[in-house]
DNA sequence: CGGGACATTGATACGCCTCAACACTCGTGG
DNA sequence: CCACGAGTGTTGAGGCGTATCAATGTCCCG
């Protein structure tokens, strides 16, 4: 991890769905306001992870919220079995660093190189205090994540993994980049672990669901991490 | 539904485990200042709901949130493919009716009688503006509603249904009223189509995985609805 | 050329979904 | 008082999908 000096970026917020929309932009980024960016540069610092580079590990004291300027960020949970559960994959504009009685709930990881502002919760919320401009900022951010998480589990509640997978790679061509909507090859930036453990499932099937997939020829497997999707043909796969 | 004239209850949120915790009281609530409760009576309103009586629908236009001052209230998202998954159940403090682009992401039925109330939208929008004490108490709500699905995120996606049901028997007896500690008596509100919906399988697993949890003694069904639990023994079966 | 990380493919066992039949409770009406 | 039906919960038999363990394949980097 490294703390970058210099301002702070322009920030934003993914507030898709939301409305009455004010300062929305037509990508369903909510901006903030020169103001709010002023006030947040005095409390916050920008800082950089390196691929797989842990960022915070859950149950310790949580300090702080972040949010992402550039880069993904796998979100996970370890239970008391054993398993290890993928909560969200974050991405531009995503706040994460959920807390719970001061301590963090899940466990962040950058999976790329990931652009990060960190911001001190107890100045925060004094700042959001101050300035609830501020705050509705975070009301709005909070429900998009709210949105998502329940998107994520009607996904991963399908008995059928083959519609788990299919609702998964539509949801990444929505909402990721790395999809190429030209030539509609999406590039993962995860490996067939992470997918897995987002999923509720294994990485054997996983891999095996993708070749059922690719004889239905929905899926074409350029590489291990590069996929031609069939949009209109896995969005079918979902309503049988 | 039926409206009620008179003024409204005295209104709290669910809150638990939020932190730093200004005005939460011992049960995890977050309660309303007068002044806030004074300021929301003015457009709000109160609102009963018989049993298994609609509160509102999925994707049809969004105009009210909810609080619940008492009853049971079931979320739930109908599929493309005719499945239908429950989101949650909500209890008094929780605050329910998200939406995404003005409509309703999801229905609402009445478990048992419900007293609500109810607040529109966009009068909501404005006075929060007016009031950022407001806007705090629901993002604070957001936030506690944020930690609820990650957890029945993580209950669902347990692969052995008898984790699952361990989890929400034991989910039941914390968070819901219906559980007699000092019998360890649990009385269920929802009937075995609802648990097997939040869950993820079919009424008829429901069934035998309560029939094999009693043939190991950590759970005695009294009848259907009214179960005694072994509540540390669940938790073992959550570890293993 | 080796080693490690990651992905795929194969064989097997078993847990759960499905369909089906049956038990139970409750209200209604004869 | 009993008969009937609807709604709900339980139990049984069978087939299928997926987890698991194991082996093999592929890519990248030293």
């Amino acid at each position: 991890m490294q703390i970058l000096a210099g301002p702070l970026p322009p920030l934003h917020i993914r507030a898709v769905g939301d409305w009455p929309a004010d300062r929305i932009d037509p990508d369903g980024y909510l901006l903030l306001a020169d103001e709010m960016q002023k006030q947040l540069a005095l409390i916050a610092s920008q800082v950089v992870y390196l691929p797989k580079e842990n960022i915070f590990t859950q149950a310790t004291v949580a300090k702080y919220i972040y949010l992402i300027c550039k880069g993904t960020v796998r979100v996970s949970h370890q239970l008391e079995d054993g398993r290890s559960q993928v909560v969200a994959f974050y991405n531009a504009g995503d706040p994460f660093g959920l807390q719970e009685s001061g301590v963090y709930l899940n466990s962040a990881d950058a999976l790329t190189e990931c652009y990060l502002v960190r911001v001190p919760l107890e100045q925060l919320h004094s700042l959001c205090d101050r300035e609830p401009r501020l705050q509705k900022v975070f009301l709005v951010g909070a429900m998009a994540q709210l949105r998502m998480s329940q998107r994520h589990l009607l996904l991963v509640t399908h008995q059928r993994i083959i519609k788990r997978i299919a609702g998964f790679l539509l949801e990444c061509s929505c909402q990721m980049e790395g999809f190429d909507a030209r030539q509609s090859v999406l590039t993962l930036i995860m490996d067939r672990t992470d997918i897995a453990d987002y999923l509720g499932t294994s990485i054997e099937t996983v891999s095996r669901t993708l070749g059922k997939l690719e004889e239905q020829k929905l899926v074409r497997r350029l590489d291990a991490r590069r996929l031609q999707l069939d949009i209109p043909g896995l969005q079918r796969v979902l309503q049988q």
